[in-house]
DNA sequence: GGGACGTGTCACCGTCACCCTTACACGCTC
DNA sequence: GAGCGTGTAAGGGTGACGGTGACACGTCCC
């Protein structure tokens, strides 16, 4: 398995959340800005609220705006907030235990598939979200914070 | 996105093969161990069969076989002859080209993601089909080759 | 205060990858 | 030549995922 299209729409609004500086921004903006529906925005957000990331205010004027600074938001809490499912699928159902193989394949496995999970995750634990947001800016030719 | 069953099982199966040592193993046989059907086995040999993992002998007698040692296979190329898809999905539908952020996400990001997928990747090219069957042997208490 | 705004969440649906099963043609060994 | 085993195709069930409509709740503005 392949990471679900949620984490880089994850990232990509928090990327404009922080090019937006303090402005709020609805989740029907990102929706736009992400090309997708203003209902899967507002599930990733609840994932991120929970997760400490972003913070909603409601009202008129209100939407979603970064808990944290974006320096400090790194692409690994963004993984961890909104994936569900595990890097590996292990069998769909488990081997025989009367086989020598199959009863000790799972274990042998663990060590080798743990090391490149962790891997994995230590280089989405280097990048911040405010990394993402430079380089978007110097792609895009513009200067934050962005007016839309 | 996670991997499909599809790696885990592979590595099953070239990890059964491994500790048979020269004699040929049956989908049938493979399919029992792992828990699956023969079709599933035979659709993965064929992919590992392609990739030059292993050979299959046809007829009475027949079966599969490591075409190469063990030591030899290393998990990334499993991974690569027998995943499709890739670690990290992108936007469903492209974000809009007159976004300032849509237009530049992917752009932004991609060198992060690739870094990920790299490091994910060399791990697995670290470890051989061979250091696993090891490993079972000793979990399982067993020598190779191993009769069934 | 009243009304408009925006969020949070639910149920429902279409789509897709995945895996299982059945079936059958081909090639090889005995 | 007969039996064995592979290779591949077609069809179906399942589950995750993403899109849509709807509605209750909290909050801000006038």
């Amino acid at each position: 398995m392949p990471t679900s299209s949620r984490f880089v729409v994850a990232v990509h609004a928090l990327v404009a959340l922080a090019v937006s500086g303090d402005k709020p921004l609805r989740s029907e903006d990102l929706a736009h800005s992400a090309n997708t529906s203003p209902v899967v925005i507002r599930g990733l957000l609840s994932r991120l609220n929970a997760a400490g990331l972003t913070r909603s205010q409601l009202g008129a004027g209100g939407g979603a705006l970064l808990a944290r600074p974006a320096e400090e938001i790194r692409l690994l809490e963004v993984y961890r907030a909104v994936e569900d499912t595990r890097l590996f699928t292990l069998h769909r159902t488990p081997p025989p235990a009367d086989c020598a193989v199959g009863s000790n394949i799972v274990g042998g496995l663990q060590p080798a598939l743990t090391r490149a999970r962790e891997a994995f995750e230590a280089e989405l634990d280097h990048t911040t979200i405010a990394e993402i947001a430079d380089e978007v800016a110097r792609l895009g030719n513009f200067t934050m914070p962005l007016e839309w």
